[in-house]
DNA sequence: TAAGATTACTTTGTGCACGATCTATATGTC
DNA sequence: GACATATAGATCGTGCACAAAGTAATCTTA
């Protein structure tokens, strides 16, 4: 075995020569960096990105909370209910369109937004890059995933 | 409203500013094209991914496996037992030392490696990068995952 | 060599992710 | 207004992902 990238018969690179790879485990290295500092609000992953989606917007629906994170209601239905249960969200149909469920912060749902920003700073700490580099790669990353969704 | 990625408040980022959100997003992005291309081999992505690893190294174990993918046995042994139903790998314990579990490729499962190579034609075509510029970004993110594993 | 610690894997419970399908509301066309 | 179509969410089933706890084999060390 003198190439570990390479198999003999077809040539077929190894998972970690493969940027799907990559993207797959950075995203998880990611959340298993959150979990601790989220566990202190209650909240997992991806309930914390729908939370900082309605901090920047209160009161969107549904459909434009899925449009913004790539996800559909049979994901975010379950997801939204946890959040109301846990009083940090209502859930509630628009009179303008009873199709539409509006979502809308809590008062508990608003104060735990002082808590993001220190969070955001600890995810700073660890990865210990420079704004500039770290802004350069998301770049890259969101020209990938958008060529892909095309 | 004038600036989109921060709110007035707090200065805190959007989602669509925020480099972990571009890095689960641009995974979901990967699983959602590799989908109908696994769907004729009838494996999910996951699957695949130990599927390429066994194609690479025949014959290791959990643990190993585990290593490779970032991925513990909770995760493992649901899943290889799906592979082991489906005809694709065999799961023995290793004689020399009874709690390991060695993975095998059957015939079937050496035969699929045949339309791997098909697979990441697709997937290179679907990105329409050069594969400098592909393994450039790659680096760049194997260097975030890294960072944030340490 | 017996007791305790470690290791490899399994099991259980919770929460995404998503295709497929269903329900209710709204809209468009005649 | 009646009927077809479209849209917004909800529900269901399958398969990850992972923490916590359990089991069995192996190693350590007194």
């Amino acid at each position: 075995m003198s190439d570990t990238s390479f198999n003999s018969d077809t040539a077929l690179p190894d998972v970690t020569g493969m940027l799907c790879f990559s993207l797959y485990s950075a995203g998880h290295a990611f959340t298993q960096l959150y979990r601790p500092l989220l566990d202190k609000l209650d909240l997992t992953y991806p309930q914390y990105l729908v939370m900082v989606t309605l901090w920047n917007r209160d009161g969107q629906n549904v459909k434009e909370l899925g449009r913004t994170l790539f996800l559909d209601s049979s994901t975010l239905t379950p997801l939204l209910k946890r959040l109301e249960t846990a009083g940090l969200i209502t859930r509630t149909r628009n009179p303008k369109d009873e199709r539409e469920v509006l979502l809308h912060l809590t008062e508990a749902g608003r104060v735990l937004k002082s808590q993001a920003a220190n969070i955001m700073r600890c995810v700073e700490d660890a990865l210990g890059l420079d704004a500039e580099t770290i802004s350069a790669i998301k770049a890259s990353v969101d020209r990938i995933r958008d060529k892909l969704r095309e």
